[in-house]
DNA sequence: CTCCTTCGTCGAACCGGTTCGAGGGCGAAC
DNA sequence: GTTCGCCCTCGAACCGGTTCGACGAAGGAG
């Protein structure tokens, strides 16, 4: 069942097989259609490693997913899914990367034993070894979110600082003066991810703007972090009345220290932050957030590999992508009606 | 930098270069120090697909995902997370596919065209074109869930009707007499997902050997079918005390339901199901369920894969796996306090 | 009737590894 | 001093495709 069976079955040599099916020379079409018949008695496909090996490209994309170990949000699911239907569209196969720790077995396995053509690489930290190694390789790559000097590389990636400003913006406009910030955990901010760190930038810049009083926290990435993280808060300075978030994970956990706490969303707590909205949507109160629109940075990014796959030399290009905030019932007026409603028989989740 | 040059910068023949790498015969300790020095030099990395090429295997398995445009689960990301770092350990890569209609072109790519040795399918239906396909081809392969006929095939899977049994015998215990049934989306159902059928034949018959009154429903994964499912519910029955889900997506959407009829979980209102622990910790309160160990399961098809390839010709082998109930916060006793303890000021999330 | 194109096809080389059979060098046994 | 055997190494063939140069047949121009 290789290229030589069907020459031999059709009568031509392998040479034409291959030009019959590839159109790179004129066949004639009496010719072609012998060959045709063939194959499809046959149920033959060329196979991937042979060609691969002749013509240097497997067909096949990276996707080096965050280190193993962590929990995994569902972010990072929303981007698996959409790179890899985006990349079935342009015929592209995606084989996943375990990486993390830098330059280990796995990465080197992809770029040293050439298993795929370019790498779209998740959760990049603002000083990134992996992405000066692919830099300095010229290895063709696209990063979802960009380092400290993202100046001619190839990303696609969110302005955390404009969203976590958004979301302070938000929250002052409202009346709120004392507002937490719930990061990440402690040693991923250590280890320089983007997302933290210009998160926690925006924020904090914003909340000077406007003259707020601020407490920031580190929280990691669960329900039960997150429940600690808010009693933390409310011992800390119990006049808190909003927080903004950028631990998916932990948002459970934050909801449930609310409620075990009295506090009622969004009475007399508002809550915000940068979340994905299938997140943002299961929580009650659905959660008024600045949508990771992930579907879009996965096909983006995609998109962009394939360009430079096609057009080597071509000039690096970007998104900076800045959703705007979706309202939905978690925010409120700081201070709320005060009892100015009967305190009804509220139902509690 | 192929065998070729270590070759002759080593002084020796590309055949040597390759006994010296794969040790399939002796190389003289000096000729091999020689060798490896070269290959240090130049940080040569043998070709994946010359290798593959010439000893026909890849090195790679396939993981076939569900069909995108389905929303994906949190329980799909952990297996696909398991099935990664399973495969890693033993120097495996995992080739993302998106397939799901039977025989169709991501799924021609992986097995036509050799890309994979061996492939994990998910999602696996009761009459699974895809799964009869590969056991007529004889082809390595292990499924996540089994169906109808799991005879003489490698499976790893859950006992569906066994879990959805114990959660009826769970809320029977508790005193509840009318429970209602919440299913996968219709379309799923029709389309002979193993899971919704099995854990629906486990409730009704255990519901029929208790004697309870029940209601099932399908849902769609998503938070606002879930909301409407609710609503269903308590209009079909108003009496209905409790539930059993096997639908993860929509939870959030059956407590907001809940919350907005004014029945308070688990005091009015009991909740279970089967769900990864993930999500049950994360929303409030906790849900008392069948944990599904995506993990483990992930691991052991990888495990049973591996080796099914290792040994070609094996019994067939399988892990049919059955979790307890974890208790956790959202059943209680049917009926409830009934007021005999005061209505304390709860905290509604 | 020749000469020159054009068209369609073929054979051979190549991609970068693995593997088999053979052979050179050397020490031990006779 | 042969002969045998072992250890190590080499050359060649092969895996299954792609691609280049060449060549024969057919057709048009002179």
């Amino acid at each position: 069942m290789n290229i030589g069976e069907i020459a031999k079955r059709a009568g031509v040599s392998r040479s034409t097989v291959s030009y019959a099916l590839s159109g790179k020379r004129p066949v004639s079409d009496e010719t072609r259609e012998k060959i045709q018949r063939v194959i499809d008695d046959l149920g033959y496909r060329p196979n991937a490693s042979a060609r691969a090996l002749a013509n240097g490209r497997t067909s096949t994309i990276g996707l080096v997913f965050p280190p193993a170990g962590n929990h995994y949000t569902g972010m990072q699911l929303d981007f698996i899914g959409s790179v890899v239907e985006a990349a079935a569209a342009h015929d592209y196969d995606v084989l996943l990367s375990p990486s993390g720790v830098d330059s280990d077995r796995s990465f080197q396995r992809l770029l040293g034993e050439r298993r795929v053509d370019g790498a779209i690489l998740m959760e990049i930290r603002l000083q990134d070894d992996r992405v000066d190694h692919l830099a300095e390789l010229d290895f063709p790559s696209v990063t979802i979110g960009r380092t400290a000097r993202p100046e001619g590389t190839w990303w696609v990636g969110l302005d955390h600082t404009a969203l976590a400003a958004a979301c302070v913006h938000h929250l002052a406009d409202l009346g709120h003066r004392r507002v937490a910030f719930v990061n990440r955990p402690e040693q991923l901010l250590q280890a320089g991810y983007e997302s933290a760190h210009r998160g926690l930038d925006g924020f904090t810049k914003a909340a000077a703007e406007r003259g707020l009083t601020v407490r920031t926290y580190r929280c990691g990435d669960d329900p039960a972090s997150g429940q600690a993280c808010l009693e933390q808060i409310l011992h800390d300075d119990p006049a808190t009345t909003a927080l903004v978030t950028l631990n998916e994970a932990a948002l459970g956990g934050l909801y449930r220290g609310l409620a075990h706490a009295g506090r009622h969303v969004p009475r007399d707590f508002s809550v915000t932050g940068v979340v994905a909205s299938r997140w943002a949507e299961t929580v009650t109160p659905q959660l008024t957030a600045a949508d990771v629109p992930a579907e879009e940075m996965g096909r983006r990014a995609v998109d962009l590999l394939i360009e430079r796959l096609d057009h080597p030399g071509a000039a690096p290009r970007h998104h900076l992508l800045a959703p705007p905030i979706s309202l939905r019932a978690s925010t409120g007026p700081a201070g709320g009606p005060s009892f100015a409603e009967p305190p009804t028989p509220v139902s509690p989740s």
